[in-house]
DNA sequence: TAAATATATGAACGAATGTTCATACTTTGA
DNA sequence: TCAAAGTATGAACATTCGTTCATATATTTA
């Protein structure tokens, strides 16, 4: 029995925790993030790059405004998506380095 | 049309990264590891403090083990966790850090 | 205003996920 | 060596996920 004290999270904090890795638990996610860490992108010019449907893309930036992880703007008939969460996108770029370094 | 330089990801680096994030997307899991952080546990004592069985348990546990977040050692009948990849706890912390903060 | 362009959205589908249940494996103590 | 305790494991199940397809919405241009 151990009888040192520990320190809980709530389950609120737990959840908003596991929310937020989930956003990067997708190889597209990934791609989409780490492609918005360099330029804002048109809808369009990301499925481009990334050899993609226009629809998956869409469902996916979706996915991650909802998450407030990005926003967009209207430009014409395109929408320009940023990312948005400065500290989920710092945290991306540190996992990349730890893969590439081991 | 865009003509900035992108970097892009290798297909391996971007499947690495997704999969780390991904042991990170489940609250059980961040429980487990944010206990793991703070002392190492057996099998059962992991299962009584969350509250859930031990099979479950278990499970995540080979599960992280797998991907060398954590190992273990045999003390008699039980098995004892530890985490196993500073970074990835790091980045744990990071994330629950920007989850209270906002 | 009609056609073209860019994006969003809902339904549907197969694949992956997390838990439970039953049971097997391993070590300890009588 | 037999029973108990701690853990691992495989099958099954409901749920969630990511993509595709079809179509709707909104803006621009002719």
């Amino acid at each position: 029995m151990d009888e040192k004290n520990h320190h809980f999270l709530n389950e609120e904090t737990v959840e908003d925790v596991a929310t937020k890795f989930k956003a990067l638990a997708d190889p597209t996610r990934v791609k989409i993030l780490y492609l918005l860490t360099q330029e804002e992108c048109s809808v369009g010019h990301i499925a481009e790059v990334l050899g993609m449907t226009q629809s998956a893309v869409s469902h996916q930036l979706s996915y991650l405004k909802q998450l407030r992880l990005v926003k967009s703007r209207r430009v014409g008939q395109s929408f320009i998506y940023r990312y948005d969460d400065e500290h989920v996108i710092e945290i991306l770029k540190q996992m990349i380095r730890h893969s590439l370094h081991d």
